[in-house]
DNA sequence: CTACCCGAGTTCCCCGAGGGAACTTAAGGG
DNA sequence: CCCTTAAGTTCCCTCGGGGAACTCGGGTAG
C-alpha cells in the first residue's frame, strides 16, 4: 500500500487526513474520549485486529494526540488518553457523527443523542462562523490562499467553490436513504 | 485488508467512517468542492492512483455522494458533482481543517484562509450547539442513546466523558507542533 | 508452591487493496 | 494519418490489514 504520504502537502486537510484519514483511527478516538482507554477494552469494542490497534495507538502516542499512561501500579497498567490535541478531534468527530445521522440513521433515529450541558438540551452540532455564528456551507464560504500556503500552480485549498449548483432539486436525506439501500 | 464493515454498526461515526475513513475520500470531496471535478485533474491534483480514484469515485456514486455526469457533448466528457449529501460533508473538511491548521500549521500560518460571505471576514469554523450557538467541547456535552441505537452491551456512542481531566497543564498546539517535529 | 487468569502487547501467515505504469477506447486537432 | 486529450482499465508487486496464536509480567486461588 505505501500510503502516501500526504503531511507535507499545503494543506490542512491533507494533513489531518494522514493521521485521521483511516477508517480505525476516528472510531479509537471517539472510544478514548468515550472513557474506553484500555488496549483490551479498546480491542474487544471496536473488533479491531489488536496489531493493527498497537500500531494505531503508537502512531497517536507519536503525534501527540494520545498519551499512554499508567493508570494502576499494582500490575502495573497502562492505558491512553487524550491530549488536548486529542480532545480538539472532537468537533470532527462531531461532524461525522451529525452526516451520519442525516443520511444514515434509519427511520428509528439516530443511535446516540447529544446533549449540551451549557443549554442542558439535545443538540445538533453545527459548523459554524467563530465571529457571528452563523452556519458555513459550500455556498457562503469561499477560500483564500492563507499566509502558510505556498501559493502557486497545484496549491489546493478547500473551496474557490460551486460553479453552476442552483438547482435546488437533487436528494434528501430520505432520498439518499433509500438510494442507498 | 478486507476492510472491515463498519456501516452496519449502531454508530454514526462508524458508519460515516466506513465511506470517509479512507485517505482519499477526504481529499476528492475537498477538490470536488473546490471546483476539481474532472478525473484526470483529480488524479494530477492529488497524485492518486488512477485506479484507485476511479474505484472511489464510483464508491462516492454509489453512495450518493458524488454524481457523474456529463459537461460537455461533443466530445462526450463526464465529470463529477456533489450531491446535497457530498455538500454536508463540508462541516467535516471544515473540522479536519481547522485541526489541521491548529496543530500543523507552520509558523508562517496557515496554508488557506475561509471567508465567510455572510459577514465577510476570514473565519475559523467552531462546532456549535444548534440551540444555543455555544461552542460544543468534550467538557460541555455528554451522549446518551438515541431512538435508533440498540441501547444494550456493547453498544457505543460518543462522550459519556472523560474521567478525571481537569490538569489544564499537558501540550499547546506549539509544543504539539515541536513533539511532531 | 504451582496452576491458572488477567492485561497488554508481539509474532506469524495469508490475502487483498494500494502504487505505478502501461494499455484501451473514443473523439478531435494539426 | 498520426498525435493528443479524457476517462478509465489492466497488470504486476508490495505492503498493510485480518485473525489467531504466542509472550511476558504479575496477580490470585487452591
Amino acid at each position: 500500500m505505501t500510503r502516501t504520504p500526504l503531511a507535507d502537502v499545503a494543506c490542512s486537510i491533507a494533513r489531518a487526513t494522514d493521521l485521521f484519514g483511516d477508517a480505525w483511527t476516528a472510531l479509537i478516538m471517539r472510544d478514548v474520549l468515550t472513557g474506553v482507554t484500555r488496549f483490551d477494552a479498546l480491542a474487544h469494542d471496536l473488533g479491531i485486529s489488536r496489531k493493527v490497534l498497537a500500531a494505531r495507538l503508537s502512531r497517536l502516542v507519536e503525534e501527540g494526540v494520545l498519551v499512554r499512561e499508567r493508570y494502576q501500579e499494582r500490575p502495573p497498567r497502562e492505558h491512553y488518553r487524550a491530549t488536548r490535541k486529542g480532545e480538539e478531534l472532537y468537533p470532527v468527530l462531531l461532524a461525522l457523527m451529525e452526516w451520519g445521522d442525516r443520511w444514515y440513521a434509519g427511520p428509528a433515529g439516530p443511535p446516540a443523542r447529544i446533549r449540551h450541558l451549557g443549554c442542558g438540551r439535545d443538540t445538533t452540532p453545527v459548523s459554524a462562523c467563530a465571529h457571528c455564528g452563523e452556519p458555513l456551507t459550500v455556498g457562503n464560504t469561499t477560500q483564500l490562499p492563507g499566509p502558510g500556503g505556498r501559493t502557486g500552480p497545484g496549491t489546493r485549498v478547500l473551496g474557490p467553490l460551486l460553479s453552476g449548483r442552483e438547482d435546488g432539486r437533487e436528494d434528501t436525506p430520505e432520498a439518499g436513504r433509500a438510494a442507498a439501500v
